[in-house]
DNA sequence: TAGATTGTTAATCGATTAACAATC
DNA sequence: TAGATTGTTAATCGATTAACAATC
């Protein structure tokens, strides 16, 4: 277990180490180098090298890494050995698509439970599971024991889903309404925001041109 | 026209900046401070300066910025105010749901095409667009003259997908593909991995209950 | 032994924070 | 004039890159 606190760009790099390692299983390699893996995760063989050394030291020189243990313990790092249960705010397309997302069980997430504020889709069944009026989400939360929520509603509901996951309890939220969310320290917050993403490419895409 | 490059951290928390001054203008505010402009944008007052006067000096000592004015600058910066197409490639529920996101029309974003390699799904007609089979990709980038590309498909097949793209000319890529994408270095790519951003939830939410 | 590759240190680079003079 | 707030500089901090000794 390390000792030293493992720097937030590494830690956001571990992710893309297991799906890299996971795939050199998959193609049968037993072994593989930092060249090999900085290749398939998208990083230099120099930045691979410094994240896993700051996990502790699992290669050996002249050698490399054993590709199925050092998989084991970036997982275990990240807390991927322990399922995750997650909650689905917003059933709209976006929502869908998340509690189908077949992505998450590989990785030890489980969709438990949905939540939406339209009458119209509040009982109705997606992916095996009746969503659930907001009113609920509390009690949900708490059965289900889930730890992260997932805000895929209008961004105008955004703030207020967030206090509600908030005060049930999760303590992880990946938005992805396009807003600026207000939580305590204690609760984590990723933000995907698709359209912003766009906007970056038209950046770069308008210097192209110009 | 700034002179300068812009930083690429800089680039990133422009989309919050619009956003946020959207959100502003709605709420009638002619002017706001750099302070305000952080708080609703989620970064510092000193950060917001900083950005803003790497693209020109936009606001009043004393005063602040105009709400209006500098929306459409920074927008113009952006080149949010030229009409972007986009296509779809993999039309599964993400990529249903990516065809239907109201957030893209509002920035500049249009879908003019989508492209499933399913026989099934190719001919059905998804947002007004019909399906296409893969191999019309290269003539409907063509005529259409889409300039960003998004690949919704299963990893194992988003190279393949992205390479098509890229031969098809388009400048940027988004993915949703856990997977690192090999590019050309004139073509942008932005990768959103929403597995891994639960898996970065799940690190911090291991450490808290450790 | 010779070649390969890690783990680690030092050097470079870039981003954030703090502070304040300029100026409305 | 006094108070407010930008634009900018300097100081701090952290991340990446380069290089190489350790060692398989």
């Amino acid at each position: 277990m390390p000792v030293r606190e493992i720097p937030p760009t590494t830690v956001a790099r571990l992710p893309a180490y297991v799906g890299a390692l996971e795939a050199l299983l998959a193609d049968g390699c037993a072994t593989t180098s930092s060249e090999a893996l900085g290749e398939r995760s998208g990083t230099s063989p120099a930045v691979v090298r410094k994240d896993l050394s700051s996990l502790g030291q699992w290669g050996r020189r002249g050698v490399g890494y054993d590709v199925a243990h050092l998989r084991e313990r970036v997982a275990a790092v990240l807390g991927l050995t322990t399922q995750r249960r997650v909650v689905v705010v917003g059933v709209g397309h976006l929502g869908h698509a998340l509690a189908r997302y077949p992505g998450f069980a590989d990785r030890g997430f489980t969709v438990v439970g949905l939540v939406d504020a339209d009458p119209a889709v509040v009982g109705s069944v997606v992916a095996g599971l009746a969503v659930q009026p907001p009113e609920r989400l509390a009690e949900l939360v708490a059965r289900t024991a889930a730890t992260i929520g997932i805000i895929a509603t209008p961004a105008t509901s955004a703030q207020q889903v967030c206090d509600a996951l908030v005060a049930a309890g999760v303590g992880g939220i990946l938005t992805f309404a396009p807003r600026a969310l207000r939580v305590p320290p204690e609760v984590d917050v990723r933000a995907v925001d698709v359209a912003a993403e766009l906007a970056i490419l038209a950046f770069h895409d308008r210097r192209r041109r110009a």
